[in-house]
This record gives structure tokens, sequence and C-alpha cells, in this order.
DNA sequence: GATGCTAATTGATTTTTGTCAGGCAGGCCA
DNA sequence: TGGCCTGCCTGACAAAAATCAATTAGCATC
């Protein structure tokens, strides 16, 4: 089943618009490839030569310098990552890796390029993907400018709660020390600003969060939509 | 001259590919502004009815969160804010404000919808802009996650020098509390800091910066082109 | 069940950064 | 000139966060 993949992609915003032909013209060189664990897919600095699409699995975006990392985001199906380096035929500035066996699709960076430059409808919907991205960045910046470490875990645990639908109890989506790098901390912080949760009404059970006494949590976290609103 | 300011406008990346027919309704409505120091142009949470272009002066683009504030970036003639919330018809992300006196072109950001829905050069356009401003905020996460605050002004001062073409002495942009912000640290910090890159070479008499040996400055702040290169 | 591995936790300590209060220098204006 | 801003600097202190070392808990494997 080579193209069995190409319905999924297809189904992304990024590629639902745009002519058949020039889907097919993108597809043409594009394969699957499935990834063990712990696989680094590329490494910033290089020439950005794929699009990357995340089909299954999860694949961590991270940052290097000076011998020490950070997480940037965690990407989860379906979506593409690198687009900008992709577009500007930069080199890359973040490196990923797999998180979890993964299944990505591989789009030669030259096709999407090629296909930028003729057809219209996937320049637009490239614009909204990419100020969907920017938007998203700018506001990790606020999170991590104007919020203490406490402050930006209680507003990031209201968040995964908003994503498992407000259920009281949720699971944390992968491991501390991961999340405390993402939150720009260190996985001993981490451990200590969940404690310091408790009184809020926060009790964790190893990856098992339950947030009994949400106002009192959001008292602290003071989460406002211009930076905790995924959509926006 | 009430059209003198159509030229700058059109000479910018964005507007420079597109046809006449559309510059010209995307100018329609388009006007200019003057403002005085301090002036709040937008602030975050607002919808975004215009496009800013800066002509001349100094404007700050800063966040607020619970009642203290960040500066997010500083922007020099001439370029354009708030392109990523005029295309997605979203609120403001930042505030911006006047640092100096300054002249601002104002297009109605519905228009710039408009006239993107219909002209794929347009669209590309706004891509390369986007993929732009996307990748320095990525560059600026990196920065703030990765190095120390001292490590980030010693950085800061070599991309300064850079900007002043290598010269061994130069001025800062604007004020030091301002920087302190946009580095993100309180005013005292950078007081300190400053002192503490004395021994790398670092000279500070009032605005004015002179490195007397970039390459011991350089041992200390480690640049890499995937954080401090401005074009990449 | 014992062994070894890894992640997570904990406590003690240091480093980094922020806060608060006071002082100084330069610019502005009555 | 004197008074009064404002921006910046300085020192003492407090808070936040990182580091280091040691322990514990959970898992997989033999």
């Amino acid at each position: 089943m080579p193209d069995s993949f190409f319905e999924e992609v297809r189904g992304l915003h990024l590629f639902s618009e745009m002519s058949e032909e020039n889907f097919s013209a993108l597809m043409r060189a594009a394969y699957v490839q499935n990834f063990p664990p712990q696989i680094e897919l590329i490494s910033e600095g290089d020439p950005s030569d794929f699009l990357h699409v995340v089909l299954s699995g999860k694949v961590d975006l991270f940052a290097r310098w000076n011998g020490h990392e950070t997480s940037m985001a965690t990407l989860r199906p379906v979506s593409t990552f690198i687009l900008a380096a992709t577009i500007r035929d930069a080199p890359y500035l973040m490196s990923a890796r797999t998180l979890e066996k993964s299944r990505i699709a591989l789009i030669p960076s030259q096709d999407v390029r090629a296909i930028f430059d003729i057809d219209g409808d996937f320049a637009r919907a490239i614009v909204a993907e990419l100020a969907l991205a920017y938007r998203s960045v700018v506001k990790a910046q606020k999170d991590l400018k104007l919020r203490s470490s406490l402050e930006r875990l209680a507003n990031y645990l209201l968040r995964q709660q908003d994503r498992a639908h407000g259920a009281e109890d949720f699971t944390l989506p992968y491991e501390k020390r991961r999340l405390a790098s993402l939150l720009g901390m260190t996985p001993e912080n981490l451990s200590r600003a969940l404690k310091a949760l408790k009184p809020y009404g926060v009790l964790v059970d190893g990856n098992r969060i339950s947030i009994t006494d949400r106002a009192d949590l959001e008292g602290l976290a003071k989460p406002t939509p211009l930076i905790d609103d995924f959509l926006l």
C-alpha cells in the first residue's frame, strides 16, 4: 500500500485545498518511514531536505547549545514540522527526535518550494499554518518571560485539563523530565513545584494528575487566552 | 503629499512583487499618522484592525501579564508588524508603543486579507515574511532557554557590534531598562552584568560600549548562527 | 525473587536572579 | 542657582532556581 498515507497527508489543512494535480506532484517523490523511539530525525544546522509529517507516534523538537539542550515543543499526529526552514531553504533551527515508535512522511523540500511557487492556494494554506506557528511561539515566549516556573506549571496543568475535556484527572503525556525541559526548569524543580501545588488542589500519582479545585488553581495560575488559548 | 508614503511601503519585500492594481487597492484606504513618543498604538487583546508599517521612528512590541510587562522586540523603519494577527483575523498577542516620534502607515486588515485571497504573489511574499518572523522568535526562545542572562547580554553586544559593521565602539540603541526587559532581566541585573563583562574587555560609558577584545568576549558568549544570525 | 536500569524524588547547598532602599549625576525649568 | 525630575548605579537582602549527592520507586529481564 505505498499510497495509503496520501489520504492522511491530504487531510491536513496545509494540503486539503490544493489541486489534485499539484498534490500528486508534491507526493511523487514523497515516502513514509517507520522510526523506533529515540531516533534523531533531523539536527539543527542541517539543510532542510524534507518537510516532515508526523502520521503516528510522537516527536520532540529540541535545541542544543553549549552542551545542554532544551525541549521546544512536542508534536503529535497529524502535523508537519520544519515548514519555515523548508520554505526559506535555510538550515533547521531545531532538532527533532522520535519519542516513541513513529511513522513519518517525508516530502522533498524542493518539491514543496516548487509547488509553492506556482500554486496560490497552497501558498495561502502555508500562510495560515505559519501564522499559527508564529503565534504559538510568541505565546510560549510570553509564558517564559512573564511567569515564574510555578505559574508556568500551573497553567500547563490547566491547559492539559482543557485538553482532557475538563476531566478532573488526566495523564501527563510524557516523562516528567521532558515536561520540565519544556517548561524551562530542571526535573528536580518540577518535582518540588508539583508538591508546591498541593495546597491548590493538585494531586500527583506518578503520571496521573487530578485537579480537585480548579478555581483555586486558577487563582494562582491566572490563565489568559492571550497566552494559554491554543487556537488564538 | 498624501501619497508620498506609497513609495516607502512599496519598497518593502512584502509589497514589492504584487501587481500595481492590487497594490493600489491595498493603499486605497491606507493612511499615515504621526505619533509622539510613548503612545500605545495597539493593545494586546484588541481585534487586529490595521496592519502597521513603521516608516520612521522606533516602536516597541511588548506584552503584559498580571501587572508587569516585558519587551518582546523593537522595530525600526521600514518594517511591518502584527502581520500574523491581521492574516488570521485574530486579536493582537502583543501591544506596541512608540519609543520616539514616529510615522506609522495603517493599512486596513480586511483589505490585506481581501488582496491576500486573490493575489498569489502577495500570499507568497507574506509566507516569506512570516517564515522569517517565526524563525526570529524561535531563535529568541533558544536564547532565553539555553543561556544565562550574562551570556544573553554578551551575545547581544556582539550582535550590536556586527550591526555597527564591527566598529570597536558603538551606542546602545535605547535605554538600558528597555534593553534589560528585552533580555529578560531587571535593570539592576543588567547593570551588574555589564560590570561583570569588564574582565572580558567590555567598557561602558553611559550608552557607549566598546569591546576591546572581541575574541575574549566570544569565548564567554559562544555565539552561534543558529541563534544569533539575524538572516538565517 | 534477585539484579540492574532508569526516572523520580529528596535534602543540602550554591548560584543566579529579583527586590528594596538609598544615592548620584545630568537635564530641565522656574 | 536651586529644586526636581529621571535614569542609572550600588549594596544588602530575599527569593527562585540550579546543582550535587543520595535515596527511592518502578520496571524489565534473567
